[in-house]
DNA sequence: CCCTTGCCATAGGTGATCCCTAGGGATCCC
DNA sequence: GGGATCCCTAGGGATCACCTATGGCAAGGG
């Protein structure tokens, strides 16, 4: 079996015309090369030196090898390389999972913080189009992500959180802002939800339905649509009301709903944005990169935990 | 330190996205492949695959670290390729020495023969040009030669007589020819000699000065000149007679003087033309193949042993 | 011509590495 | 929950890489 190590004894050998020297540059001792170069010698099947007298003399076959060991050792070098500049972030692709509402706070403005920092990454933000990071992190597809979690315990996932986000009551109707929204009214009001396709990991409705049961009523929602944007949209053409994360509000209503507006809950209820990997993982610096700029954008927007 | 087999480990298990089924493949036991994979991971310092429950994933790392890995994998296979072509003389340069009157038996034809058998192989004849043959040998830069010697033994080296060579008087004057020439007439000539650089293997002139000796005479040459076409040239204008072999007579005579023509000495004296090599080496298949070929030509033009 | 010097090969020993088998823990599917 | 799958760890044997010490051979200088 062929080894890099073999090739570059063979080198130095080769340029030194000495097995002596060879060793000294590669800081050997000169029996160590030789037993390389003897060895590649016989997995070759071809002698490379003739050895004579003083010094070595490269044979024939050892001038046709020779542009070839170097190109092999140029390409370890080069993988090497690429690896280097991979951990040290000056390139490399960085994926990160931001599913569910946590999406809306980590757009275009947190993938251009990564890319001022580090011009030479690829970014990906899974879950911008896609529903399963859930799925993804339980896979060991996707290394971490941030989500808005229930549950602040899931199994097998390591989940920390970093900022709370105020659910509040959405509608176009400027009579239904005038209190606090209370857990009766809320149960008679035609709602909007969004479905998460990920019932464990998205809160907003699990904290709700929390909400409900315990002052006594039963959610009901008139109208189910797939995500937070469109609940907004009908929220906006007057067809019904919804709650949603505060952040959300604020960022989604001017663009999609201007003429709606919001109120808190009573009791307040809140929904808390977490970063979720799995247990005992260690993660990469790309992914802790990401998790540091993410939470300084989440915690910028929403408030601290 | 990099190795080959990490790699190749590396590859088998990014492709099958699992270390037992990697293992199948190269026919390692599992934990084999697992350690290679992970020494690959200590020393690029980057976490290739997640272990995660049942198979492995590639980080992005692995990702990117693929292609860098395919290419030193494929650079080493064409090293690998090149050497066999060698081997099997499909490819690689075959140098081989010719000194002395040698080199006027192996000229183009040889080299045709040559490529006529292997296509792909490139031809140098050292000596043509170059008059350092016995050097070169010496020092282990050539590995065979055919040259015509005196003495059938030299230090140090392996010689094998293949064919030899009548020294004949060369003269554009008829009334010279008409029998052959004594070492009387012989000492009396007027005589230009061929000078070869090395004394100790060339032999036409120590054979001649040794048969001059024996009848009592000294050897005397009117005129010096660096190869044997220069005094055939000069015999051709009628400046001078020569002695050489009865090979490079009939070669060169009707090309450099079509007016002069020979005779055999008396008594007869010959040149033994061998193949020379470093004593105790073992040749490699080309110089075994330029031997075999060499040897055909010149016993196909003079007088086999 | 011998003697020194330089260089490669061999010998023998030690620690690391390669590769195995056996068994434990996690996950997935039924 | 149980079986199957797949990874990891542990531990042991063979091999390999590397060392120091030594011998042989060629080159070069008194």
């Amino acid at each position: 079996m062929l080894s890099l190590h073999q090739l570059t004894c063979f080198l130095a050998t080769y340029e030194h015309r000495s097995l002596t020297r060879a060793a000294e540059e590669l800081g050997y001792a000169q029996p160590s090369v030789s037993e390389q170069v003897r060895g590649l010698e016989r997995s070759l099947g071809v002698q490379l030196f003739r050895r004579v007298g003083r010094g070595v003399v490269p044979t024939t076959a050892a001038d046709t090898f020779r542009p070839h060991a170097e190109r092999v050792l140029a390409a370890a070098d080069d993988a090497e390389r690429a690896v280097a500049s991979i951990r040290s972030l000056e390139t490399g692709t960085i994926r990160f999972g931001m599913f569910g509402v946590a999406r809306l706070y980590g757009g275009a403005d947190l993938v251009a913080d990564v890319l001022a920092r580090y011009p030479g990454v690829r970014v990906e933000l899974v879950g911008r189009h896609s529903m399963d990071v859930p799925e993804n992190l339980r896979r060991g597809r996707l290394e971490a992500a941030m989500i808005a979690v229930a549950a602040l315990s899931s199994e097998g996932m390591s989940i920390t959180p970093i900022a709370r986000d105020e659910l509040v009551y959405v509608s176009a109707d400027p009579s239904k802002l005038t209190a606090p929204v209370t857990a009766k009214r809320l149960a008679e009001a035609d709602l909007v939800m969004p479905e998460s396709t990920l019932r464990d990991f998205d809160s907003g409705r699990i904290v709700l339905r929390r909400m409900l049961h315990e002052a006594g009523y039963n959610p009901s929602t008139r109208i189910e649509v797939e995500d937070v944007e469109t609940a907004i949209e009908l929220v906006g053409r007057g067809l019904a009301d919804t709650v949603t994360n505060k952040g959300a509000a604020l960022q989604l209503l001017p663009r999609l709903a201007p003429n709606a507006g919001w109120v808190p809950l009573r009791p307040r209820v809140y929904d808390t944005m977490a970063i979720v990997h799995r247990a005992g993982a260690t993660l990469s610096p790309a992914a802790r990169l990401m998790i540091e700029l993410a939470t300084q954008r989440i915690q910028g927007i929403i408030e601290p935990l």
